[in-house]
DNA sequence: TATGAATGAGTGTTCATTCAT
DNA sequence: AATGAATGAACACTCATTCAT
């Protein structure tokens, strides 16, 4: 009786994250207002109402699209950046990190990018904490590394937080839509940390 | 019998430019997906019919939006350009005017950056080239400031035009955002360009 | 100040003429439910709502496009019809200026034979005279033949009128359709008049 | 477990079925173009949207009509013709079926008859296949007759079949619109085969 | 749980008609 | 008389959501 319960909760488990994947493919191919719940449902295998039983509505399924992604990144971030102590590595981690996992999930960071900032409503309304949490592992390093010396005490974490975010993520988002690509992400995330850490001034 | 016709052309623009600005502000509102066309013409005091005498359709009237401002973006630009020919102070200049023109044209930054971003439809077919351009003018900075020996040669210009415009605009994205604000849009220019000059390291 | 009177009159007369043309025209290439008022303005080279200063409306133009085509079929059948007195010989005559009638006139005869069928309201609620007009110079001709003992007397002329008219308009409806002709209009007024005459038993 | 799948599959047949025959009181009593496939869903008392899950779209819906009909007067007409093997019984028996099931159907022959003959696009483009098809019974039994002596061998099938076909629909349409019935169906039978036999000279 | 047929509100778009010029 | 810009009612079609099975 136990053991049918727990089967049943690991196959429900299974399903919504069936349901999870096929959206996030289904939206990075279409985007998100020009895929239909049927298109998810297909792609899922399963019926259109069975996604009523595991999320409320639509918007549900891209706000869980989000928090799962979000998980997902912030799981890999902590797990990756326990190698090092120092802000400078620990940064350039970060941002490895961030255009390696677009690189690796680009339909995720594709909905992410793009087909979440869409939702007005998403963006005005939903309490985007899971988004700040992330972002505050920038200001974390950063906060860290002006304590330590590392870096400039003049730069507010808040602003300069954003600015590292969106260097990084506007290449992300060019390298998710470039067809042919132009460099690697390893020579991006080179660039990109030298650009931060340096200054483009000689 | 020449001044009515020009009566009627600059009417008809005047009634053209009439949509385009109730579609900026409806589409920065509501989103582009959930406004609808009847809602831009209410708010541009016209019947709906009417704005398919100026546009294709929906989708026509947001590629307008976005020739129009990259345009106007693209003429304040160049126009701010001029005062200075060294690089640096160029570029400190761009970031400042894109900043500023985000504060000044909250509503037309919001469709610019959120709502075109969510057709991926756009993204990926509409031959995107009035945003190259204004792309180019800063890779235009760059290689100058490369030339004359302000900027470090090793930095990839494609690349960091990117990077340059990703952070301006993620700043600009949050304050249009923000509700309160938490920091000028000035502060923010000096933020920027002392990191992008300078770098964070000490 | 008579002339120019006479001038308008006869400007405006051509005008209405030459909006009927070109109605029968864009009706027989698209249909009547498909072809739009400006499609015929185009046509004819006029605004849209100079159309409405010679017809009420779309249907009125339809109903006028009939009218001026059963008046003039009506005129040419009376003209051709005088030449002889034997009801035979006027009868292959109506059948065959029918058909040549088909043939010379297209457009108009698509438009009569499918677009007017179209209407319910038109066939039902328009008083159909000028069709019935047309129709009476068959039975005419049957009343005539059968008092002069050329035709049979037991055939009922309401009937029979009807029942030629439709083996002449189907014939002539399936050659305005048929792309490639496979007979001749001459050959198939010898058929039908053939049968009509003598039946088909041998 | 097959049963309710047997029930589904005849509730959708019905469904089908019970839209079909909606529809064709509707189009005959309004026209085509003027009814509203809102109308359609009314009168079958099903949503707007249930009619798309089962037609593609509006002028399916009528080409539906049209091949069901066609089926089923196809199918009468084979039955009814078996019972006797005389081309001229044969053919006798085709009008009177067909003007028996105008009068059995008449909502089905009128769609039939005027709707179907509306649309150019569909007169002109869709593969009339299985109208040719009842049209070829004519001719098979003409050109048995013809092979048997009883028919006149000098009449071309292809031009007869129409003429016929012609003939008693034409008898067909105007019975349908006609208000206030001046004849039987039966009497309109034996006036059209007396006339096809024999001809109508004396 | 799972299904998928059914729903019906919602919307982009067309076009007959009007009317100020 | 003639224009054609403007109107706004009308409609085909879609799709998120529900619910009986």
């Amino acid at each position: 009786m136990g053991l049918p319960l727990l089967a049943n909760k690991k196959q429900s488990a299974d399903k919504h994250q069936k349901i999870i994947e096929a959206a996030i493919a289904v939206f990075a191919g279409n985007g998100f207002f020009n895929s239909t719940v049927a298109d998810v449902a297909r792609e899922a295998d399963v019926a259109d109402g069975t996604i009523y039983l595991y999320f409320k509505n639509k918007d549900d399924l891209l706000i869980s699209i989000f928090e799962y992604s979000m998980d997902l990144f912030i799981q890999e971030a902590e797990a990756a950046l326990k190698s090092s102590s120092d802000p400078k590595e620990k940064l350039r981690e970060f941002i490895s990190l961030h255009l390696k996992l677009v690189q690796k999930y680009p339909d995720l960071a594709q909905v992410i990018q793009i087909e979440l900032r869409q939702s007005t409503k998403f963006m005005k309304e939903y309490p985007n904490e899971k988004f700040f949490q992330y972002l505050d592992i920038v200001s974390g390093i950063i906060g860290d590394g002006q304590e330590s010396g590392v870096f400039k005490k003049n730069l507010d974490p808040v602003i300069l937080k954003r600015v590292i975010f969106g260097a990084v993520d506007e290449i992300a988002l060019e390298w998710t839509l470039m067809k042919r690509k132009r460099y690697t992400m390893a020579e991006a995330a080179d660039q990109v940390c030298g650009m931060i850490f340096e200054g483009i001034c000689q």
